[in-house]
DNA sequence: ATTGAAAATAGGCACGT
DNA sequence: ACGTGCCTATTTTCAAT
């Protein structure tokens, strides 16, 4: 990982599509090389995966919620996470410190959809409580981060 | 917004690299017709970009934190969000409903990093006070969603 | 450096309005 | 007749080794 590594992921990073003539001339590299750079950088899993960015409004996912849940004591906490991945529309899902153990980011159409997640979360084995809040808007989100 | 554009979607969606002619041979449609129709997707901005997702750690970012932040009466809730966007670990910021009017995913290197970080936000002109949660790990984040 | 593949672009055809 | 969407054909650029 040098400067060159840094800047290739820097640029992937906001154009994930660029070629890899146009990623050799903007560090200065013939393509090969850059080919052989990024594939190491996808083999170390510092790249792990290209994604198209969506207008979540555009397929008809407007709304956007954060949902804390609340595991039973004694309840086998990866089971919990197991359970929450079968349910499609939980984009993201973090193991928190503190009295709520899971973070999800979900994505629905209507307000009757989101109800319905919320209580087929609840009805999760391991599931103690939810405690849900509603993003207004977005104002940004999967912003890169600059450590160049 | 037809079958094949949602084909095409959800395809970009999780390999962004792709390229114009196997995403051809996987809609059954020619390379051109589909360049065609990526590039009214972007237009019309259902797709709004193309990013390579990186393994935070490997660029020194292994923590993860979620940081509420409730607002003072009377401070204008856009110059508090114009604020935060100048601080860079902040990698997505959500408006919302309920007593903390923003909620933050923030990215940091080390605890120390964290502590300045939120001592910053707490700083900002608007800014009546910080909740911060730390995710203890990452389960999932970023999944496509499955409207097909 | 070379070869095959893909991107980009232009032009034309068919369909539906 | 016009816009739309797909195709073919050609040139240029890129990927891959």
């Amino acid at each position: 990982m040098d400067d060159i590594d840094r800047r290739i992921v820097q640029l992937l990073q906001t154009q994930a599509r660029m070629s890899y003539a146009e990623l050799a001339r903007q560090v200065g590299l013939t393509s090969p090389s850059v080919q052989e750079r990024v594939a190491k950088l996808e083999r170390n899993e510092v790249i792990t995966g290209y994604r198209a960015e969506i207008n979540s409004e555009a397929i008809g996912l407007g709304i956007t919620a954060l949902i804390g849940i609340v595991t039973i004591a004694g309840s086998e906490y990866a089971d919990v996470a197991d359970a929450i991945r079968e349910i499609t529309e939980v984009e993201s899902c973090y193991f928190m410190a503190g009295e709520e153990s899971y973070l999800l980011k979900v994505r629905v159409g209507t307000m009757a959809e989101l109800e319905y997640l919320v209580t087929r979360l609840s009805r999760l084995p391991g599931v103690g409580g939810t405690r849900t809040t509603i993003a207004l808007s977005t104002k940004w989100e999967s912003r890169p981060q600059d450590r160049s």
